[in-house]
DNA sequence: GGTGCCTTCTTTCCGTTGGAGAGTAGCCGC
DNA sequence: GCGGCTACTCTCCAACGGAAAGAAGGCACC
């Protein structure tokens, strides 16, 4: 397990990658883990495995249809493993990869960030908007 | 500045919203951050303010209408300030707020695991890749 | 003094994505 | 053999995203 040899050679593959350029492969994948449905399938995988029907109920929001194709691109990608067992109905579960675990504590993180910021954002979209209504059509206001 | 009270009540609001939730805002929320060119936005802002074209040039990528649209919605969220300045061509600058800040080291780590986590994608993908066309059509084989 | 250029958007067109809801496949119990 | 279960899959339509042209406001050039 070379650790320091695969830190290092992260650190040289980020440098060969930049997600600012629509042609760089790293910018389609950054399109990709920047997803609603993908941050919050890390979450709800964090904790474990879990079958499709637990997702579906997990995530009440996802519609069947982006449930599943959600988790296929997750795992074209290397997130998750999906494993089927044919059983009396089929049973599929979902689990996290080495690589979904090491992206899941970070979007864990942004899922946590947008509930315990909610009411700052409120804040400042009232804020915003009130300024917006008093301005009557002119953008150019200087606010410093 | 109550540091210790201020962490409390953000523990506090995390529990009041809960993101898998359709109707929930912080749905909503995370539904916006999770947008690869908020995710850019962030990470181009981290260094300083930049322009309107400053950005443009930072991030190729991404067109005026989507600069413009993203812009505005990330002030509007209190992540960004944008400053108007009535020079020769009009001056536009925009800037992290406190808000914006404290998000701005989560998403640099997304995009930085995108940058280094490429290759790790590219060989999950061939190998789904090949397994997809090594089976003929049947989905139904238990791989453990 | 009119033409052109600069920045920062705004608008339009249209292809792609996402959501709602119904349909499908395989199997079992009744 | 009919309904029910799980895990999808399909269809329809609305919303989003990208490309490119337009627009506002002002100076500079000739």
């Amino acid at each position: 397990m070379p650790t320091l040899t695969a830190a290092a050679r992260r650190e040289r593959e980020r440098d060969s990658y930049n997600a600012y350029l629509a042609e760089c492969p790293s910018h389609n994948l950054l399109a990709q883990i920047s997803s609603k449905w993908v941050t919050l399938l890390l979450a709800a995988l964090s904790a474990g495995p879990l079958r499709y029907s637990d997702l579906s109920r997990a995530i009440p929001s996802v519609s069947q249809k982006m449930l599943t194709q959600s988790l296929r691109t997750m795992e074209r990608d290397g997130l998750v493993v999906r494993t089927v067992t044919a059983a009396v109905p089929v049973r599929v579960d979902y689990e996290l990869t080495a690589l979904g675990g090491s992206l899941v504590g970070l979007m864990t993180q942004v899922k946590d960030w947008a509930e315990s910021h909610m009411d700052n954002v409120y804040e400042a979209r009232r804020e915003y908007d009130s300024r917006a209504a008093a301005e009557p059509v002119a953008t150019l206001n200087k606010r410093g």
